[in-house]
DNA sequence: CCCGGCGTTAAGACAGGGTTAAACCGCTCA
DNA sequence: TGAGCGGTTTAACCCTGTCTTAACGCCGGG
């Protein structure tokens, strides 16, 4: 579950935001102005923060600048009417984590929702994939609650392959993920793979490792065809 | 990972550059002058290509030019000591994602090529031509939600295709875009056009690969006579 | 009637991916 | 200290699907 603060003065635009936030099983609040909005900030706890650079009271910006200062390091996305490079370049330094301009596409709002929280969520230590569930403090993967055995390396590789999932990850990024700068030279990651996809058999999980003839890898949660 | 294109002349501040990019675990090629980074551009795949103005040989608006004529939609972020606005004009009107004028500090250009990279993966990876969807990240196509089998090659040239849709696009766009530099003698790209217009057929769709003699071939989403 | 452009087909070369086993490495414990 | 062990890397091998090549067929225009 996702909690979402938006603020944002304009009522109609962030009616229509809320709505399909909650669409999309995320928790909001809502705040219309830079005071109020501050308000929140420092009372509850939220995965992502969606803030309007122009609000009354105090704008995007400062609130921005308030909060990082008071120690929060919740993700911010700004959002602007406002396209110019000096703006993004502030809102960056005051520390936004992403940018966003007005008008935009609710569903882009809603990628880049899911992404910030999960950069975040690197902290949060469980992830479910299919059946499957990874402890990624322990690194242990359980199934039903049973343990599946996994290497460290075949960790690593899971790890990364669920981050992405269901989109493919390219062998390269696998590689970094694995093993970071200096990498074995040989098929190495071919024989980790089969690794994982034999343990993930044997634990009798319905995720399967799909191969991307030219690209990489992708984990399949449910094991159906595409 | 992040893959940077940067071509620059001044071999002292590429140097720089270059290092500063790899410590930030990007992955960078360099070209010194507008040919070779245009050839770059055709062959290698980026997620950033940083472009300076003035190049030898091919200054950056032309490179700019070029690559987007030819259907490239890498974010491109120009470097220029000029700061007259008409220059950002015309930049922007070539097809520049973004300005940063020298002398810049490394870590401003750092975060900049961060957020293009950022913007095009939080980007949708889908499109849409007559009844086929293609999933440009996990390279696949799909007619009514089923998956349509289509080997690494011909997705490209369908990929390609499908970009220019409904406009033709040459036989050599479309060399380049396949094969790149070191392209195959025969006529391969007959092979190729042939197997996708099987496989388009053999799924049902209605779209079309169509003939435009002695240019090359356009696709026709909807399969109607002209 | 020949030529050039395009479409079609089949065969062989090739590469990417899968599999396996053995060597290797660091660790622990007798 | 050296045997055992789990994990990792390497190298060799196989298989399958893909790519390239080359040859041929078709058609319209000069």
């Amino acid at each position: 579950m996702i909690r979402v603060l938006l603020v944002e003065d304009d009522r109609d635009l962030a009616a229509g935001v809320l709505d399909y936030l909650e669409l999309e099983n995320m928790v909001t609040d809502h705040a219309a102005n830079g005071i109020a909005g501050l308000n929140l900030i420092r009372s509850q706890r939220y995965d992502v923060i969606v803030l309007d650079l122009n609000l009354p009271k105090l704008d995007g910006l400062k609130v921005c600048e308030h909060a990082r200062g008071e120690g929060h390091d919740t993700p911010i996305l700004m959002l602007t009417a406002r396209d110019t490079l000096e703006d993004k370049v502030v809102g960056f330094a005051q520390g936004a984590d992403d940018y966003l301009v007005k008008p935009f596409a609710i569903e882009e709002l809603v990628m880049r929702i899911r992404a910030l929280a999960n950069r975040r969520s690197g902290q949060v230590t469980r992830r479910a994939v299919g059946d499957l569930e990874l402890d990624i403090r322990n690194r242990e993967v359980t199934r039903l609650g049973q343990a599946v055995r996994v290497s460290p390396t075949t960790f690593r590789l899971f790890e990364r392959l669920s981050r992405a999932c269901p989109e493919a990850v390219s062998r390269e990024d696998l590689m970094f993920a694995i093993w970071g700068e200096d990498q074995p030279d040989s098929n190495s990651l071919k024989v980790h793979v089969h690794h994982l996809r034999r343990q993930l058999a044997e634990a009798g999980s319905s995720v399967k490792v799909e191969t991307v003839t030219g690209l990489g890898f992708r984990l399949n949660p449910d094991g159906e065809a595409e």
